[in-house]
DNA sequence: GACTTGTTCTAGTCCGCATAGAACAGTTAG
DNA sequence: CTAACTGTTCTATGCGGACTAGAACAAGTC
């Protein structure tokens, strides 16, 4: 099973999803052009509604992650580099912690300037 | 004002104000041993529930930063340590990989300010 | 003793999450 | 062309967390 799913997580279902397909594009065990199983199979195969795997779905088309098209199903984009989708999510892996830390975004990509000069 | 709040924000308004106390401590806003404002106070001043603000303190007692009793108020223990030097380890890893996969600082600021909003 | 401050309890409203069913519109396979 | 498949859109419902509200209580301070 690619995507798995923890119900007692904090977490949303569809964000879940998401990020389960996202860390498999990140990793490399999803291919470019490879094609996502269909939201109503995935939906039957977590035992989650069809409309949660959708939202998952769309929230990866909002990154670029992935296309979208009726009759055709969820394709991974051939630009969605592995290496710099790994990056995104150590970016993101940052953030979440910044912000938990409370800081904001200037202060935050100020530390990454500052990293980087 | 130390602590502010954005009721705009998808983040819990508990979750905001445990992070700006947070971020206080970290950055150094507020020194260990610091006494918090009242917890009655702080909600007047944020237009906010009491217990909003007492679950936001609670939080940061959870984690060990500050210490709660009766009478005495919300106090920083003295051994919350400034977290911010390992976010900015975190940084500079983000940064080296970065770099090896030839992104600009632009882009890498890019992505992070766009994972901020 | 009076006052302050966190603690606990009950109760109510509001909103996002998830589910459910149905009809619709491109796409593909036969 | 037809049939099956797939995402899209719509309406509706139930659940739980977030937030508010008011009150009474207990530990500490002055």
């Amino acid at each position: 099973m690619l995507v798995r799913i923890d119900p007692d997580s904090p977490a949303p279902l569809h964000a879940q999803i998401s990020a389960a397909v996202r860390r498999g594009i990140a990793v490399g065990d999803i291919a470019p052009g490879e094609r996502l199983p269909g939201a109503r199979d995935l939906a039957a195969a977590l035992g989650v509604n069809l409309h949660t795997v959708l939202r998952g779905y769309q929230e990866l088309r909002a990154e670029g992650l992935v296309e979208l098209r009726r009759g055709r199903g969820a394709q991974v984009r051939p630009d969605a580099a592995p290496a710099v989708a790994a990056l995104r999510q150590a970016v993101h892996a940052l953030v979440e912690e910044a912000r938990r830390l409370g800081l904001s975004a200037a202060e935050v990509t100020e530390m990454v300037r500052e990293a980087m000069a």
